[in-house]
DNA sequence: TTTAATGCAAAAGATTTGCAACATG
DNA sequence: CATGTTGCAAATCTTTTGCATTAAA
């Protein structure tokens, strides 16, 4: 399962808008970053995104890669999901979806539940603070793990 | 509320009993890793592990608090959390339930609620690999950082 | 007494920062 | 053209590793 060609385009505009809104420079760099999470369904962490984006843009460098991502999600663009051992990883999904991810490899996918979506909380979550987003992240072992007896 | 101290010794009751069924040496420095942990709700990271051990075990380093935290990770003593730009927290809660965490200081909270426990997942997720936990990870400003206008 | 675990020091890995050069609006 | 952004290099922070010493069973 890919994300379709439409989907990519109403991300890219929305990153536009939200940057234009906001008096951010529409660099090279950052609209490349933002696309390659953007296009992808993997959830890559930073240094991932760097070496997917240096075909594009030999001379980038991983700082700004770090940057740029941390920006996009103060700017609510993107999403983080931070898998224990792992490293941060990066999302540009922001409709209401849910992960599963393995224990052992971080291999990261994307599932939607109306159930899920429709769930009430407790009372004592209101009390913590504010809510912005609510996600449920199922652990266990990928298949490619079971199949190589980990 | 803080934890009771008849749950932190049925802690410290599987913790023992899993190590000696797993041969693996009951020393002063896991002993009170282990108790650290599962004495309190904040879910600290190993750093704050390490800092709060110091007192009891002022030669400890920092290294034996990482392998030792991972090791109770593997033999299922303990869980871990991730949240994004913080550093892995670690939980001697084994039961169900879920957490709250501030997207900008990191304050973490438990929940629990039957709703969420009941929820079934789509069919799907099982197509990705074993499920061996499900929790609810619900993410917001926390009622200090409000205050303090973050 | 045997074997596993610790502490130390050093390495490795990940992320951030200061600053001069550069590109965007 | 003014200002924000980048790339570089270096610093910092976090986590892991090898190995001789020590302690648990």
């Amino acid at each position: 399962m890919t994300i379709k060609k439409k989907e990519i385009e109403k991300r890219m505009q929305l990153f536009e808008t939200v940057c234009r809104d906001e008096g951010i420079k529409l660099t090279h760099q950052r609209i490349e970053i933002f696309r390659e999470v953007a296009q992808t369904e993997d959830h890559p962490n930073a240094e991932q995104v760097f070496q997917r984006i240096r075909d594009r843009i030999p001379t980038v460098s991983i700082d700004t890669v770090y940057r740029t991502l941390w920006l996009l999600k103060d700017l609510g663009l993107i999403v983080t999901l931070g898998s224990s051992r792992e490293r941060t990883r990066f999302d540009a999904n922001l409709s209401n979806h849910h992960h599963y991810v393995c224990d052992h490899c971080g291999y990261t996918r994307d599932f939607v539940s109306d159930d899920l979506d429709n769930i009430t909380l407790p009372d004592l979550v209101g009390s913590f603070g504010e809510i912005d987003a609510t996600h449920v992240e199922v652990r266990g072992l990928c298949r490619q793990c079971v199949a190589k007896g980990r």
